[in-house]
RNA sequence: UGGGGCGUCGCCAAGUGGUUAAGGCACCGGGUUUUGAUCCCGGUAUCGGAGGUUCGAAUCCUCCCGCCCCAGCCA
């Protein structure tokens, strides 16, 4: 069945080829974080890929926790994992899968090594087993322990698994080559003991294997037949070889990599993501302003957009750095489409129309979006006070209506789905401040043209100053200052933006609003994208976090 | 310096000896528009460098330059 489009990247090329050579009968990939953290962009890219390679080739896909270091490990993690995999929208047959399922397989296919005389047990420590690794220009020399008999590393083996060893005191090692010119291949560490409860299979071992001791094995136990990571394990590739065709495995899985995905002004480290947590620079590994798939979510970017966004990226071998422009288009784009549309006023400026007859109110209705009418309509109260934005009124009359497209005094303007109408006076404080508008409406122009003669500078946004809810918006940019906060002299800290989050209060917001949900999103007329934080949000007051600006 | 990988427009990239060297983002023009949004038109590269093979090279060969990864009992 090769009915796929085109192949149009390399492991796709590789997998059309392995199907129509017959080599392999149905695709498997895998998902295989490491539950030590929560899930980010970069992530999101390897989902995107793993999941897709299945559907694409009507495959399957395993969710599987490489759980083999209980240090760094929790269940919260897999939880966070979980859901943050599902929201993306994908799904795998059925349970997650975890390494520590494979606990018991992986020992005994150690001790067969052993047997086959391709392991032992080594008593160098660390110290000692740094020196006889060598450099990345000197050969290694082989361990003293290297030639032990395997009844003897058999059973010290047993002795570390139930815990009579201590700490540090042995590894189990791969006998393969010192004197090979790629470090990983000189004997590397297989099992070390960490008398530590595993999140998963608590104490039950003392001894954990490493990742390269694991992972084929894990792939190959679930009959993994495309196993896709990034571009730096590129050099465990013959490691991972060496163990699927010295091991008497079910089947023989193959490594293929791609380059991870680098954002700028970001960072997608989950080290250096945990130490802005820790050391509160951020909210927590959901703060909108993370590039954590959590922080994506409570910032009220869509799915969509991510998977839109991972798919526009190539699957190459460069290591490249997109731009977060990119991916902010297509947060824009997805939001663009299915954002319903509100107003809400940043700084609120009052207006009152003198012409309007006092006490009067009217009910105008708005389109819930401008093209799709399936979205519900929106009720506007309109009255004789409303708010615009500050911004939307300028005391400087020689502004071209080109350049400014706004309220000034003598002038019309559209308020958006509603009248047009002109500023006559400003009423300002003592210190010159302006604290309100007195303008007129032009009757009969909801929906309407104004009569010849009046051209209305531009369209601004506006709430009714009676009818209108409070709320608080949360207004976010980049994390860094600089584009490569990793990069160079100095710590990425040394780059965090002072000004990455900006609360502005008592905005004003129509009324719709107060029904809004977190988890949906608006895009608040010339302003951007929001959505209802409910962390920060409260009976008494609202606050909305800006997704995005508009352009 | 050993091994592995990579260098095509500002960014991400297609391209697998014969194409006017795709496309997306960004940017710059212009049009539509009751969001300065969206949408719609149009514009922008000779392929890290130098040699060579060939009727013909981004695509093959040679040398050079640059960047990334590997010396955890992390993944």
């Amino acid at each position: 069945m090769t009915d796929i489009e085109k192949p149009s990247n390399f492991i796709q090329q590789v997998i059309s080829a392995d199907l129509d050579a017959g080599r392999v009968e149905t695709v498997i990939t895998r998902f295989p974080p490491e539950p030590n953290g929560y899930l980010h962009i970069g992530h999101a890219k390897s989902i995107c890929l793993n999941f897709g390679l299945a559907k694409q080739f009507g495959g399957a896909c395993n969710l599987r926790f490489d759980d083999t270091n209980p240090e760094k490990e929790d269940d919260e993690y897999v939880q966070a994992i979980i859901a943050d995999v599902r929201w993306l929208g994908f799904d795998w047959a059925d349970e997650p899968k975890f390494a520590s399922d494979y606990f018991g397989q992986l020992y005994s296919w150690a001790q067969y090594l052993i047997g086959e005389g391709k392991a032992y047990i080594c008593e160098l420590n660390a110290e000692q087993m740094r020196e006889y690794r060598g450099t990345l220009t000197e050969k290694g020399k082989n361990s003293p322990y290297r030639e032990r008999p395997a009844e003897e590393s058999l059973a010290l083996l047993e002795q570390m698994k139930i815990g009579a060893i201590d700490e540090g005191a042995m590894t189990l090692r791969a006998k393969i080559d010192m004197a090979s010119p790629n470090i990983n291949m000189r004997d590397p560490v297989i099992y070390r003991i960490k008398k530590m409860a595993h999140h998963r299979t608590g104490e039950a071992w003392n001894i954990y294997p490493s990742y390269d001791f694991a992972h084929g094995q894990e792939d190959a136990i679930e009959g993994v037949t495309h196993s896709v990571c990034t571009l730096e394990f590129a050099a465990n590739r013959p490691l991972y070889e060496w163990f699927t065709s010295n091991l008497p495995l079910p089947t023989t899985p193959h490594q293929y990599e791609f380059g991870r995905l680098n954002l700028n002004y970001t960072l997608t480290s989950k080290r250096k993501l945990k130490q802005l947590i820790d050391e509160n620079h951020v909210d927590g590994w959901d703060d909108p302003r993370m590039p954590t798939i959590s922080g994506l979510r409570r910032r009220g970017v869509t799915a969509a957009a991510v998977r839109d966004f991972c798919d526009s990226l190539a699957v190459a071998k460069t290591d490249g750095v997109v731009d977060i422009a990119q991916f902010e288009h297509f947060i824009r784009d997805d939001l663009n489409d299915t954002a319903r549309r509100a107003m809400c006023v940043l700084n609120p400026l009052k207006i009152t129309l003198s012409n309007y007859e006092q006490g009067k109110e009217e009910m105008l209705t708005a389109a819930g979006h401008p093209n799709r009418d399936d979205l519900p309509q929106r009720e506007l109260p309109f009255g004789r006070d409303i708010y615009i934005d500050k911004n939307d009124f300028s005391e400087d009359t020689t502004l071209s209506r080109k350049k400014f497209k706004r309220l000034v005094i003598g002038e019309y303007v559209r308020l958006r789905g509603a009248y047009v109408i002109r500023a006559d006076e400003v009423i300002s404080d003592n210190s010159g401040e302006i604290v309100e508008i007195v303008g007129s409406y032009v009757p009969d122009t909801v929906g309407e043209n104004p009569p010849e003669g009046i051209r209305p500078r531009g369209v601004i946004h506006w709430v009714s100053a009676t009818n209108a809810i409070d709320c608080d918006l949360y207004l976010y940019e980049n994390l860094f200052t600089v584009p490569a906060p990793d990069a160079g002299e100095g710590s990425f800290l040394d780059h965090l933006n002072p000004q990455s989050l900006q609360v502005v209060t008592n905005c004003k917001a129509e009324l719709g609003l107060a029904n809004a949900v977190a988890g949906e999103q608006y895009q608040f007329e010339r302003e951007g994208y929001y959505c209802l934080d409910a962390k920060y949000s409260s009976s008494d007051k609202l606050v909305f976090n800006r997704t995005i600006a508009l352009r």
